[in-house]
DNA sequence: CGCCAGTTTGACCAAGATCAACGCAAGTGG
DNA sequence: CCACTTGCGTTGATCTTGGTCAAACTGGCG
């Protein structure tokens, strides 16, 4: 069983609004608390060093200034589950728990903002307008959830893996070029797939001229109308 | 950006407070809202009766006072989500779009009250307390909502199940007897799994001796400890 | 009674998981 | 500078879980 308790954050960004996008309970577009609280540390993590882990206490939050995110928790039996990527402005570890729920990770190098949680607090119950502003980037954030919900519950590997593909080139960048900072493994946990299934449904695209693969670690787009077309729902 | 020290009691879990829920971007305990405002209207819904449409205007939210309603999702072709289900004071509706994203449906005989949305907000925005509870019962709903992502996306079929009657017998909180007021193809489509498989899981852990099923709709719970085993994760 | 909608069960099938090699590029140490 | 290791990524061969299709059952209601 799983307990009600867990918590966070999911994937992101539309279009409208890449940038911003909350992580573990949270939510983005707080750069006026941050512009308010000097009080941010920068700090800096290594390729997979822990951020925090579950179980630490919840006294901070964090913006990631460049790199990537992985928010997870592991299970017993080894089963992983990602529950978002942050990238560059993204907001994470906002919890309301007394003890994280998930564990937040570097995927390559990382430098993040750390901000005190109790202090933030104040500020926002202060202001009214930043508050309407958190309550709605959490309601997206609620409404993208319940569309994760509904491609981890309803969609076939193809679909998950063309969403992810678009979803991360309308993050990322408008170009054709994207860079995947994250693993097979990481993509494969965060789709509710094995890292198999993941290649096979790149290779396949890759066969139907959909996208190429110049490494490992980017994707070009050659046929978005298709990409889109193979995303469906 | 909110407290920890005072999430003592009143917002708690899901045991000690069964009864607040958010729908897609909603949330409850806005009883002080209600209390506040008078203007609620009482409206009574029969059974498959839509409460709302997908695409209906968002100039209102729900809370239920009894039965329950489906807050659900139909695709293109035939495949269809259930986000959640709300119960008897559980608060629905509350979108922060310009359409209704989802549409709400009464599963049994339901009656609801409906509250506009923009005299709500006002209220919440002079009431930074208000407006703090309402933020850690959202945050509380994403952490759900990602317990919900896990079990999608990680469970088997009977982890699913079992999770699913820990839940519901949780809510409803009658200690053995259950009553599942919706069908067998809801739960499904709840648990992004099909009808038959539903069927089956529930006639295996019969089978075990962990439930009696009376009829279609209640379910006795004979064996707490091998269900919560079943739940696993 | 018999119909109807929802539920249950069985037989079969397929999407994706699992298991197992193999490839490939980036270190690392002699 | 070149074996050798190491960590991913890719591909292929099977296996399993849960989906699909179909038929039988059940309870409520005209």
């Amino acid at each position: 069983m799983y307990r009600q308790v867990d918590n966070n954050g999911y994937l992101g960004g539309r279009a409208e609004f890449p940038a911003t996008n909350i992580a573990v309970a949270q939510s983005g577009q707080l750069d006026a608390i941050v512009a308010l609280e000097r009080i941010g540390t920068r700090l800096t993590f290594a390729r997979n060093q822990e951020i925090y882990a579950e179980g630490d206490s919840t006294g901070c939050w964090y913006k990631v200034i460049s790199g990537t995110v992985r928010i997870s928790k592991l299970l017993a039996d080894g089963r992983r589950y990602i529950a978002e990527f942050c990238f560059a402005g993204d907001c994470f570890g906002l919890d309301n728990t007394r003890e994280r729920l998930f564990s937040a990770e570097a995927v390559g190098e990382v430098a993040v903002m750390r901000l005190p949680r109790h202090a933030s607090e104040q500020v926002i119950d202060q202001n009214p307008a930043l508050a309407r502003l958190l309550r709605e980037t959490m309601m997206r954030d609620l409404a993208n959830a319940h569309g994760r919900m509904l491609l981890l519950g309803r969609m076939t590997a193809a679909e998950r893996v063309a969403t992810f593909l678009i979803e991360m080139f309308e993050r990322c960048d408008r170009t054709k070029r994207l860079d995947l900072p994250m693993s097979r493994n990481d993509i494969a946990d965060y789709l509710g797939l094995t890292i198999e299934t993941v290649c096979r449904v790149l290779s396949g695209f890759k066969r139907d001229g959909i996208i190429t693969v110049p490494n490992a670690h980017s994707i070009e787009l050659r046929d978005r109308e298709a990409l889109e077309m193979a995303a469906e729902a």
